[in-house]
RNA sequence: CGGGAUAUAGCGCAGUUUGGUAGCGCGCUUCGUUCGGGACGAAGAGGCCGCAGGUUCAAAUCCUGUUAUCCCGACCA
């Protein structure tokens, strides 16, 4: 066929207009929907799907490390919220009050969670009582809300879904310990499943989290070159456990403060994986998430015969794999076009030809190439090309991200890469905020992280020509 | 929260300047022919013109207000 035509004219081509590329496969794969309620939308059953294989994934693999679900209140008393002197400030201009229950005017009012580090540390402050009952490393699957002035669908939007972890330690390392091996999680997680390769690194002062004593954040960078926080995971050290009152007695009968650690992944990371992996044939889904991994067609769906071979395929396939038989009435062109823009991995065709000669075609949604496979060891076809794929699309973003990171040595040379080339610019910094600040005025770039894997560029800052030794990863961001 | 734009059928739009019976394309329903990259014909269904006020004999159209969405900034997962 010829690569040139458009097949989908509903999208806007990436190259054109981004944002708009972005809203177009969100409505044409029908992840989620705009709503009536300002900022707030309705994830679809598309999209939901997608959250649920998030979510399997990540519980799974927080479970294997001693996580334990629970579920909080969504109100917090203001009292409550207040507690904590930087985390009220932080969230302060962003969440939504509760002021009347029914006609009554309440005596405190209540917030809607942004994010439950309060309510948990209430808890912990009863709970805890002896060395005995550490560690507690709680999670919870909620929504929360902020109240946003520009939303846009997954990654920006006033009410959104994610989870929070909670832990309590009895001492500083072993909370650093947990802060990190989560952090961990979600890289390991983002790289294997999402095919999304990431930058672990720390959050400067400037950029970490409300009420932290370290922030720790996994950066990956979205096809328009800007980046995205994809995932976080902080360290309180004491300073909740100190405001709240959370103390165990050690084993020499002392009262010690608890070490706390939150971390968190919320919906936004579909807009990642929308962005890092769609092109202009549409979206384009990692097989480990994809809730259709494989979608049917039959093609000359009439004919006798070609219909029960299609729904034998499905029922033998469907015991390893997430696969969809459309036996709607569409042509089989139709058809294609729409599985390719909602990002099916695998397409497999199977029509009159195929079923005399005991075969079926399987078609690649990464490069649309065709192989024809025997029926009678399809599965295992079906598993290496999804395996395939799936390496692939991690291929592909990791070259990507490499193509768009750069090294800056003078401000200059920074200032120009961020506003021509954009993607992430690696240079080295003094550690000051002003310094940060300056660069932010300048460029609107923001430091998104110094990275575990350290670079020595310089010996001076980028900005102010003092001397430096911490790299940092500079870019715009979402 | 500032600056700009938009809101008419499920979706995309015309109609608004100059007030006078609600339109087009796609989609949807039924029947027939089709089916390996968005098939074709015929016949249908579908609207309080975002919402609330006002002006007028008469409002999608003019005036207020309000809500939502999009884009660009400032703020944030």
């Amino acid at each position: 066929m010829d690569d040139n035509k458009k097949l989908v004219e509903e999208i806007t081509p990436m190259g054109e207009d981004f944002a708009r590329w972005y809203t177009d496969i969100i409505k044409k794969a029908q992840l989620c929907d705009y709503s009536g309620v300002r900022g707030c939308m309705v994830i679809q059953p598309y999209g939901y799907a997608i959250w649920e294989n998030i979510q399997n994934e990540l519980d799974s693999r927080f479970k294997k490390t001693g996580v334990e679900n629970v579920y909080m209140p969504m109100f917090i008393p203001e009292s409550l919220l207040q507690k904590e002197k930087d985390h009220v400030e932080g969230f302060a201009p962003e969440v939504a009050w509760v002021t009347h229950g029914g006609m009554e005017k309440l005596q405190e009012r209540l917030c809607v969670r942004p994010t439950s580090e309060t309510l948990f540390c209430e808890h912990y402050s009863g709970a805890i009582r002896s060395y005995r009952d550490l560690p507690k490393v709680y999670n919870q699957w909620c929504s929360v809300v902020r109240w946003e002035k520009t939303t846009r669908p997954f990654l920006r939007s006033m009410e959104f879904l994610w989870q929070e972890g909670h832990t309590a330690h009895a001492t500083a390392e072993e909370a650093q310990e947990r802060t990190i091996q989560m952090l961990n999680v979600y890289a390991d997680f983002c790289e294997n499943v999402l095919a999304i390769p990431v930058i672990k690194g720390q959050k400067t002062d400037k950029e970490k989290f409300a009420g932290a004593k370290e922030t720790y954040t996994i950066e990956s960078l979205m096809h328009d070159g800007k980046a995205l926080q994809s995932g976080t995971s902080h360290n309180f050290g004491d300073g909740f456990a100190q405001a709240f009152g959370i103390q165990y007695l050690d084993k020499n009968n002392e009262q010690k403060y608890v070490h706390q650690t939150s971390w968190g992944m919320s919906t936004r990371i579909i807009g990642a994986i929308i962005m890092v992996h769609g092109d202009d044939a549409g979206l384009k889904l990692p097989p480990r998430i994809a809730p259709i991994q494989a979608v049917i067609v039959p093609v000359a769906q009439h004919k006798a015969g070609v219909l029960d071979a299609a729904a034998a395929l499905r029922d033998r396939l469907s015991e390893s794999f997430r696969v969809k038989l459309d036996d709607s009435e569409k042509s089989p062109g139709w058809k294609f076009s729409e599985y390719e823009m909602r990002g099916v991995p695998v397409r497999i065709e199977i029509g009159p030809k195929d079923i005399e000669k005991n075969q079926a075609v399987l078609v690649s949604r990464v490069d649309r190439s065709k192989t024809f496979v025997s029926l009678d060891n399809i599965e295992e076809e079906l598993s290496s090309l999804l395996d395939k794929i799936q390496q692939q699309m991690y291929d592909a973003a990791l070259e990507n991200r490499e193509s768009k990171t750069s090294t800056a040595k003078t401000y200059d040379e920074f200032k120009s890469l961020i506003d021509e080339k954009g993607g992430f610019v690696k240079a080295m910094w003094c550690g000051s905020e002003e310094c940060e600040q300056k660069i932010k005025e300048d460029t609107t770039a923001t430091s998104r992280c110094i990275p575990f894997e350290q670079e020595h560029i310089s010996d001076t800052c980028i900005c102010c020509g003092k001397p430096a030794d911490k790299m940092v990863y500079w870019g715009k961001a979402y």
